[in-house]
DNA sequence: CGTGAAGTTGAGTATGCTCAACGGTGGTGG
DNA sequence: CCACCACCGTTGAGCATACTCAACTTCACG
């Protein structure tokens, strides 16, 4: 549906930076807080910032998996299609989340933009020699496969077992923990991607993702204006909705949402 | 619901083996590959072989996240509960798979044998510090981690946007390609479980499996005398029918069945 | 000011759920 | 040894949640 990306070349954007990585705001989130600022120069050196525009595609589920992407400022999507059109979108991808893992040779999925992003692009190959010389990496890189996991086993229990009401309920908070662990004021949420996504994601239709939001606001649980800010008014009754399954207590690195 | 199990202590089995890893009929399959025959040892020092019976559970979602296990044989279920009781079952394990990892403290799924199951047993902080000085075995890990990612997405999808007919061809055939990669014989699979356990894996009720069963049987695409063991007939109709996203052509390392 | 995309709402429908009954099988105990 | 019972799986009838189809509003962008 979305053509070819128009890649963003690395530091011509604001001017020549000598050692990027190192002066990175959320390096600590990443792969990349593995490596002290000495050995940090060595990832600086295979790295390329890309920019995705809203609604490109940044790969497709068949391409080969040449690289590995961390987002360093956006939201992406990613998804699997049936051959029909019907679409699942497993996951909404923000600042300091990772995608493309795939040690297979092509990727899972596709991944798409769903307001402008950008990222860090680590050649595969590459990345994957490095990891072997900084073992430290690649622990931290199988930590944070571990957390996906355990944030696909909810996205399971969600999808398998909740209604539509839980499921918009749970969605909402997962976005409200979200924000609040990057440090965002409370109550309004930014809720970037359309309607029709979060249908994709929560395995419902536009129509019933629609309606659930206006049971939610009609029960005083939310309120909405613009429909991409969303204040919860109440998380603790959308908590109990939602089956308090939402890990929203303690603080982890949480992979959330995918 | 289960009780605890008794643990049935290693080599005790079948008499003193001097070094069972080394001797393992699986090793290559998992994390323990990773090592050569100088090195097993070090994992034989830390292993010890479990063993659970039918319907006993060997962790519950809230438990320490204190062990990681390979199963050597058998079949396990893992699976996530709701407040009022309802269950998503993420995965099935056969032999050679591993479960129990997570980064976190706490396991995020409890884990129950469907069949009598034998499995080895890792304590986590000792396995970490071996992970720590044997990174091959890291990367294995990690490679693995990242196959049951995939595996996960395709569960979603399934969870998400397919119909009941659907969800049970693509569960079939994920049973037919396991077993076929195991080297069993192709056109009869085993299906250990019950069809509870199946509705709480595929998002449905016993009566809609047991229809969607039916179905199959009656369109000519599979027969069943006895409902734990099914043949298939028409893997081509039935492939069909689950929109023919299971990787059925190439013969990875399929994480498949979570 | 016209057009199209996105979101909301309504009416009718269908897929899968609930409730219920029944048959087969395996384990237990008289 | 067989009667009994519990469990599992199957099937049927009715129902509800979420889907489909459709109309309408709003807003962004020419």
């Amino acid at each position: 549906m979305t053509g070819v990306k128009p890649l963003i070349e690395p530091q011509e954007r604001d001017g020549v930076i000598a050692n990027p990585c190192a002066a990175c705001g959320i390096r600590d989130l990443v792969v990349c807080g593995a490596l002290d600022s000495h050995d940090i120069g060595r990832l600086n050196a295979i790295v390329r910032q890309v920019h995705v525009g809203h609604g490109e595609t940044l790969f497709f589920e068949t391409d080969p998996a040449a690289n590995l992407y961390v987002i360093t400022d956006g939201c992406m999507k990613v998804y699997k299609l049936l051959a029909d059109g019907r679409r699942q979108i497993t996951g909404f991808l923000f600042r300091s989340d990772f995608l493309g893992l795939a040690f297979q040779d092509r990727y899972a999925y596709s991944a798409e933009a769903v307001a402008g992003t950008t990222l860090c692009r680590f050649p595969k190959q590459k990345l994957e020699a490095l990891l072997a010389e900084f073992p430290a990496m690649e622990e931290r890189l199988l930590k944070l496969a571990s957390n996906e996991l355990a944030a696909a086993q909810d996205q399971m229990l969600l999808l398998g077992r909740k209604t539509a009401g839980e499921k918009l309920a749970s969605f909402l908070l997962t976005l409200l923990h979200r924000a609040a662990l990057k440090g965002q004021p409370h109550p309004e949420i930014s809720v970037p991607m359309s309607r029709a996504d979060i249908a994709d994601y929560l395995g419902l239709t536009i129509e019933t993702v629609s309606r659930s939001f206006t049971k939610l606001r009609k029960s005083g649980f939310i309120s909405i204006d613009d429909p991409k800010r969303v204040v919860i008014d109440d998380p603790d009754a959308l908590a109990e909705l939602a089956g308090i399954d939402e890990d929203f207590s303690d603080d982890l690195p949480t992979a959330s949402l995918r």
